[in-house]
DNA sequence: TTACTTGCAAACGGTTTGCATCGAG
DNA sequence: CTCGATGCAAACCGTTTGCAAGTAA
Protein backbone atom coordinates (compact mmCIF):
# COMPACT_ATOMS: atom_id res chain seq x y z
CA UNK A 1 0.00 0.00 0.00
CA UNK A 2 1.77 3.27 -0.98
CA UNK A 3 0.83 6.31 1.15
CA UNK A 4 1.61 9.79 0.46
CA UNK A 5 3.98 11.79 2.57
CA UNK A 6 3.75 15.16 3.17
CA UNK A 7 6.73 17.19 1.96
CA UNK A 8 7.30 20.95 1.68
CA UNK A 9 7.94 20.93 -1.82
CA UNK A 10 4.67 18.78 -2.98
CA UNK A 11 2.72 21.89 -0.27
CA UNK A 12 4.27 24.67 -2.45
CA UNK A 13 3.38 22.97 -5.85
CA UNK A 14 -0.37 22.27 -4.88
CA UNK A 15 -0.59 25.88 -3.86
CA UNK A 16 1.32 27.30 -6.94
CA UNK A 17 -1.26 25.25 -8.81
CA UNK A 18 -4.12 26.70 -6.65
CA UNK A 19 -3.17 29.81 -7.84
CA UNK A 20 -4.15 30.03 -11.00
CA UNK A 21 -6.78 28.54 -13.32
CA UNK A 22 -4.73 28.17 -16.73
CA UNK A 23 -2.70 25.56 -17.71
CA UNK A 24 1.04 24.94 -16.73
CA UNK A 25 3.96 23.38 -18.14
CA UNK A 26 6.08 21.71 -15.35
CA UNK A 27 8.86 23.31 -16.77
CA UNK A 28 7.12 26.72 -16.82
CA UNK A 29 6.16 25.63 -13.06
CA UNK A 30 9.68 24.73 -11.94
CA UNK A 31 10.81 27.70 -13.97
CA UNK A 32 8.34 29.99 -11.20
CA UNK A 33 9.21 27.91 -8.28
CA UNK A 34 12.96 28.75 -8.87
CA UNK A 35 12.43 32.64 -9.55
CA UNK A 36 10.81 32.56 -6.25
CA UNK A 37 13.54 31.05 -4.46
CA UNK A 38 12.76 27.84 -3.91
CA UNK A 39 15.47 24.76 -4.82
CA UNK A 40 12.48 22.32 -5.86
CA UNK A 41 14.33 19.91 -8.60
CA UNK A 42 12.80 19.80 -11.97
CA UNK A 43 12.24 16.01 -11.54
CA UNK A 44 10.77 16.28 -8.39
CA UNK A 45 8.15 18.72 -10.02
CA UNK A 46 7.30 15.98 -12.86
CA UNK A 47 6.57 13.42 -10.18
CA UNK A 48 4.26 15.47 -8.19
CA UNK A 49 2.25 16.55 -11.27
CA UNK A 50 2.07 13.37 -12.62
CA UNK A 51 0.82 11.96 -9.34
CA UNK A 52 -1.95 14.23 -9.05
CA UNK A 53 -2.69 13.88 -12.56
CA UNK A 54 -3.36 10.27 -12.09
CA UNK A 55 -5.05 10.75 -8.86
CA UNK A 56 -7.73 12.60 -11.10
CA UNK A 57 -6.62 16.38 -9.52
CA UNK A 58 -5.64 17.73 -12.45
CA UNK A 59 -6.45 18.22 -16.13
CA UNK A 60 -4.42 17.06 -18.34
CA UNK A 61 -3.53 18.62 -21.99
CA UNK A 62 -1.25 18.43 -24.86
CA UNK A 63 -0.28 21.97 -26.62
CA UNK A 64 0.47 22.15 -30.17
CA UNK A 65 4.61 21.31 -29.43
CA UNK A 66 3.19 17.99 -27.68
CA UNK A 67 4.14 19.80 -24.49
CA UNK A 68 1.89 18.33 -21.60
CA UNK A 69 -0.06 21.24 -19.75
CA UNK A 70 -1.69 20.86 -16.27
CA UNK A 71 -4.40 22.40 -14.46
CA UNK A 72 -6.38 22.33 -10.94
CA UNK A 73 -9.43 20.47 -11.75
CA UNK A 74 -12.22 22.84 -10.87
CA UNK A 75 -15.40 20.01 -11.58
CA UNK A 76 -14.84 16.56 -10.51
CA UNK A 77 -16.93 15.47 -13.01
CA UNK A 78 -15.38 14.63 -16.58
CA UNK A 79 -15.70 17.25 -19.06
CA UNK A 80 -13.71 18.31 -21.85
CA UNK A 81 -12.38 21.87 -23.72
CA UNK A 82 -12.68 24.52 -25.39
CA UNK A 83 -9.51 26.55 -26.33
CA UNK A 84 -8.92 29.75 -27.43
CA UNK A 85 -6.14 28.88 -30.00
CA UNK A 86 -5.20 32.42 -29.83
CA UNK A 87 -4.92 33.25 -26.35
CA UNK A 88 -5.00 29.98 -24.65
CA UNK A 89 -8.59 31.25 -22.65
CA UNK A 90 -9.97 27.93 -21.92
CA UNK A 91 -13.76 26.82 -20.94
CA UNK A 92 -14.02 23.32 -19.15
CA UNK A 93 -16.96 22.14 -21.07
CA UNK A 94 -19.91 18.78 -20.79
CA UNK A 95 -20.04 16.62 -23.03
CA UNK A 96 -23.32 14.77 -22.78
CA UNK A 97 -24.01 13.19 -25.77
CA UNK A 98 -20.35 12.31 -26.15
CA UNK A 99 -19.08 9.64 -23.16
CA UNK A 100 -22.46 7.15 -24.65
CA UNK A 101 -21.41 7.38 -28.40
CA UNK A 102 -17.99 6.77 -27.20
CA UNK A 103 -18.99 3.38 -24.99
CA UNK A 104 -21.38 2.72 -28.29
CA UNK A 105 -18.74 2.69 -30.92
CA UNK A 106 -16.46 0.87 -28.83
CA UNK A 107 -18.96 -2.33 -28.04
CA UNK A 108 -19.67 -2.25 -31.83
CA UNK A 109 -15.94 -2.58 -32.62
CA UNK A 110 -15.14 -4.96 -29.71
CA UNK A 111 -12.86 -2.60 -28.03
CA UNK A 112 -12.43 -2.54 -24.29
CA UNK A 113 -10.73 -0.15 -21.55
CA UNK A 114 -11.82 2.80 -23.43
CA UNK A 115 -10.49 6.08 -23.14
CA UNK A 116 -10.96 9.09 -25.65
CA UNK A 117 -9.87 12.79 -26.40
CA UNK A 118 -12.17 15.63 -27.05
CA UNK A 119 -10.92 18.82 -27.46
CA UNK A 120 -12.59 21.52 -28.99
CA UNK A 121 -10.17 24.43 -30.80
CA UNK A 122 -11.25 28.46 -31.66
CA UNK A 123 -10.66 31.79 -31.20
CA UNK A 124 -12.56 33.35 -28.42
CA UNK A 125 -14.75 36.23 -28.80
CA UNK A 126 -11.78 38.64 -27.79
CA UNK A 127 -9.22 37.45 -29.84
CA UNK A 128 -11.93 37.35 -32.90
CA UNK A 129 -12.63 40.76 -32.56
CA UNK A 130 -9.24 42.14 -32.70
CA UNK A 131 -8.52 40.33 -35.69
CA UNK A 132 -10.96 42.31 -37.35
CA UNK B 1 10.49 31.22 -55.45
CA UNK B 2 11.17 27.96 -53.90
CA UNK B 3 10.46 24.82 -56.12
CA UNK B 4 10.09 21.46 -55.12
CA UNK B 5 12.63 18.60 -57.09
CA UNK B 6 11.42 15.31 -57.69
CA UNK B 7 13.46 12.73 -56.29
CA UNK B 8 12.99 9.17 -55.71
CA UNK B 9 13.12 9.50 -52.06
CA UNK B 10 10.08 11.74 -51.94
CA UNK B 11 8.35 9.16 -54.39
CA UNK B 12 8.40 6.52 -52.30
CA UNK B 13 7.31 8.31 -49.70
CA UNK B 14 4.69 9.68 -51.47
CA UNK B 15 3.65 6.05 -52.66
CA UNK B 16 3.45 4.37 -49.05
CA UNK B 17 1.39 7.00 -47.71
CA UNK B 18 -1.00 6.73 -50.98
CA UNK B 19 -1.07 3.04 -50.03
CA UNK B 20 -3.14 3.70 -46.64
CA UNK B 21 -6.14 5.14 -45.11
CA UNK B 22 -4.32 5.31 -41.39
CA UNK B 23 -2.26 7.47 -39.53
CA UNK B 24 1.87 6.33 -39.02
CA UNK B 25 4.47 8.36 -37.16
CA UNK B 26 7.57 9.44 -39.58
CA UNK B 27 9.41 7.05 -37.18
CA UNK B 28 7.19 3.87 -38.38
CA UNK B 29 7.29 5.37 -42.01
CA UNK B 30 11.24 5.31 -41.84
CA UNK B 31 11.09 1.84 -40.51
CA UNK B 32 8.91 0.61 -43.19
CA UNK B 33 10.99 2.19 -45.74
CA UNK B 34 14.72 0.93 -44.32
CA UNK B 35 12.74 -2.75 -44.13
CA UNK B 36 12.37 -2.82 -47.76
CA UNK B 37 15.18 -2.12 -48.85
CA UNK B 38 15.36 1.78 -49.09
CA UNK B 39 18.17 3.60 -47.65
CA UNK B 40 16.52 6.61 -47.12
CA UNK B 41 17.50 8.91 -44.21
CA UNK B 42 14.76 9.62 -41.06
CA UNK B 43 16.19 13.26 -41.48
CA UNK B 44 14.49 12.87 -45.40
CA UNK B 45 11.44 11.11 -43.78
CA UNK B 46 10.86 14.20 -41.70
CA UNK B 47 11.24 16.86 -44.00
CA UNK B 48 9.36 15.23 -46.69
CA UNK B 49 6.39 14.66 -44.19
CA UNK B 50 6.91 18.73 -43.08
CA UNK B 51 6.72 20.23 -46.21
CA UNK B 52 3.85 17.84 -47.28
CA UNK B 53 1.85 19.04 -44.08
CA UNK B 54 2.29 22.33 -44.50
CA UNK B 55 1.44 22.01 -47.99
CA UNK B 56 -1.67 20.80 -47.03
CA UNK B 57 -1.57 17.44 -48.68
CA UNK B 58 -1.52 15.75 -45.01
CA UNK B 59 -3.60 15.16 -41.88
CA UNK B 60 -1.59 15.70 -38.91
CA UNK B 61 -2.92 14.45 -35.44
CA UNK B 62 -0.63 13.35 -32.36
CA UNK B 63 -1.33 10.39 -30.24
CA UNK B 64 -1.14 10.15 -26.63
CA UNK B 65 2.91 9.73 -26.20
CA UNK B 66 3.01 13.17 -28.61
CA UNK B 67 4.29 11.18 -31.26
CA UNK B 68 2.87 12.94 -34.22
CA UNK B 69 1.10 11.14 -36.73
CA UNK B 70 0.46 12.08 -40.59
CA UNK B 71 -2.02 10.58 -42.95
CA UNK B 72 -2.84 11.61 -46.97
CA UNK B 73 -5.82 13.55 -46.52
CA UNK B 74 -8.76 13.65 -49.29
CA UNK B 75 -11.20 11.89 -47.15
CA UNK B 76 -14.54 13.34 -48.44
CA UNK B 77 -16.46 13.39 -45.21
CA UNK B 78 -15.43 14.13 -42.03
CA UNK B 79 -14.86 11.29 -39.74
CA UNK B 80 -13.08 10.25 -36.69
CA UNK B 81 -10.64 7.03 -35.04
CA UNK B 82 -10.91 4.22 -32.55
CA UNK B 83 -7.49 3.32 -32.03
CA UNK B 84 -5.92 0.26 -30.30
CA UNK B 85 -3.76 1.41 -27.98
CA UNK B 86 -1.56 -1.74 -28.39
CA UNK B 87 -1.40 -2.98 -31.73
CA UNK B 88 -2.45 0.25 -33.46
CA UNK B 89 -5.34 -0.69 -35.24
CA UNK B 90 -7.51 1.62 -36.11
CA UNK B 91 -11.18 1.87 -37.31
CA UNK B 92 -12.77 5.03 -39.09
CA UNK B 93 -15.91 6.17 -37.04
CA UNK B 94 -18.62 8.35 -37.73
CA UNK B 95 -20.02 10.92 -35.36
CA UNK B 96 -23.07 12.26 -35.74
CA UNK B 97 -23.70 14.27 -33.11
CA UNK B 98 -20.23 15.53 -31.93
CA UNK B 99 -20.00 18.13 -34.88
CA UNK B 100 -23.13 19.58 -34.02
CA UNK B 101 -22.29 19.87 -30.27
CA UNK B 102 -19.50 21.22 -31.06
CA UNK B 103 -21.04 24.09 -32.91
CA UNK B 104 -23.24 24.64 -30.29
CA UNK B 105 -21.05 24.64 -27.03
CA UNK B 106 -18.79 27.32 -29.63
CA UNK B 107 -21.90 29.24 -30.15
CA UNK B 108 -22.99 29.55 -26.82
CA UNK B 109 -19.14 30.94 -25.41
CA UNK B 110 -18.72 33.07 -28.63
CA UNK B 111 -15.95 31.31 -30.32
CA UNK B 112 -15.17 31.33 -33.65
CA UNK B 113 -13.22 29.34 -36.24
CA UNK B 114 -14.48 26.26 -35.08
CA UNK B 115 -11.76 22.78 -34.58
CA UNK B 116 -12.02 19.93 -33.13
CA UNK B 117 -10.00 17.31 -31.94
CA UNK B 118 -11.82 13.61 -31.31
CA UNK B 119 -10.20 10.41 -31.14
CA UNK B 120 -11.05 7.11 -29.17
CA UNK B 121 -8.30 4.94 -27.73
CA UNK B 122 -9.07 1.67 -26.47
CA UNK B 123 -7.76 -2.20 -26.80
CA UNK B 124 -8.91 -3.98 -29.59
CA UNK B 125 -10.64 -7.35 -29.13
CA UNK B 126 -7.85 -8.99 -29.93
CA UNK B 127 -5.25 -7.55 -27.92
CA UNK B 128 -7.92 -7.99 -25.13
CA UNK B 129 -7.62 -11.67 -25.48
CA UNK B 130 -4.19 -11.77 -25.32
CA UNK B 131 -3.74 -10.45 -22.22
CA UNK B 132 -5.92 -12.00 -20.56
C1' DT C 1 14.13 2.87 11.90
C1' DT C 2 11.61 2.28 7.72
C1' DA C 3 10.75 3.30 3.25
C1' DC C 4 8.96 7.18 0.74
C1' DT C 5 11.00 11.64 -1.29
C1' DT C 6 14.21 14.57 -3.19
C1' DG C 7 17.88 16.68 -6.22
C1' DC C 8 21.15 15.82 -9.44
C1' DA C 9 22.77 14.06 -13.50
C1' DA C 10 22.48 10.82 -16.95
C1' DA C 11 19.44 8.44 -20.02
C1' DC C 12 15.58 8.56 -23.33
C1' DG C 13 12.73 9.18 -27.46
C1' DG C 14 10.97 12.01 -30.86
C1' DT C 15 12.29 15.77 -33.72
C1' DT C 16 15.43 19.26 -35.72
C1' DT C 17 19.65 21.01 -37.61
C1' DG C 18 24.64 21.63 -39.41
C1' DC C 19 27.31 20.20 -42.94
C1' DA C 20 29.62 17.91 -46.65
C1' DT C 21 27.99 15.54 -50.61
C1' DC C 22 24.71 14.27 -54.21
C1' DG C 23 21.97 15.01 -58.11
C1' DA C 24 17.69 17.21 -60.56
C1' DG C 25 17.07 20.72 -63.80
C1' DC D 1 26.99 24.46 -63.27
C1' DT D 2 23.47 25.62 -59.44
C1' DC D 3 21.16 25.18 -55.73
C1' DG D 4 17.76 22.34 -53.56
C1' DA D 5 17.75 17.53 -51.45
C1' DT D 6 19.95 13.87 -48.92
C1' DG D 7 22.23 11.08 -45.17
C1' DC D 8 24.63 11.07 -41.15
C1' DA D 9 25.58 12.50 -36.73
C1' DA D 10 25.18 15.76 -33.33
C1' DA D 11 22.17 18.93 -31.14
C1' DC D 12 17.65 19.87 -28.92
C1' DC D 13 13.90 19.61 -25.69
C1' DG D 14 10.62 17.81 -22.83
C1' DT D 15 10.34 13.96 -19.88
C1' DT D 16 11.87 9.83 -17.22
C1' DT D 17 14.90 7.21 -14.32
C1' DG D 18 18.96 5.49 -11.28
C1' DC D 19 20.92 6.50 -7.20
C1' DA D 20 22.69 8.17 -2.86
C1' DA D 21 21.30 11.31 0.64
C1' DG D 22 17.42 13.38 3.16
C1' DT D 23 13.24 13.15 5.99
C1' DA D 24 8.21 12.20 7.34
C1' DA D 25 5.94 9.08 10.28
Amino acid sequence: MTQRRNTSQRAIITQLLAGTDEFVSAQHLHAALRTSGSTVGLATVYRALQEMATGGDLDVVRNETGEVLYRQCEQPSHHHHLVCRTCGLTQEVAAPGVEKWARAVAEQYGYVDLDHQVELFGVCAGCAAKRA
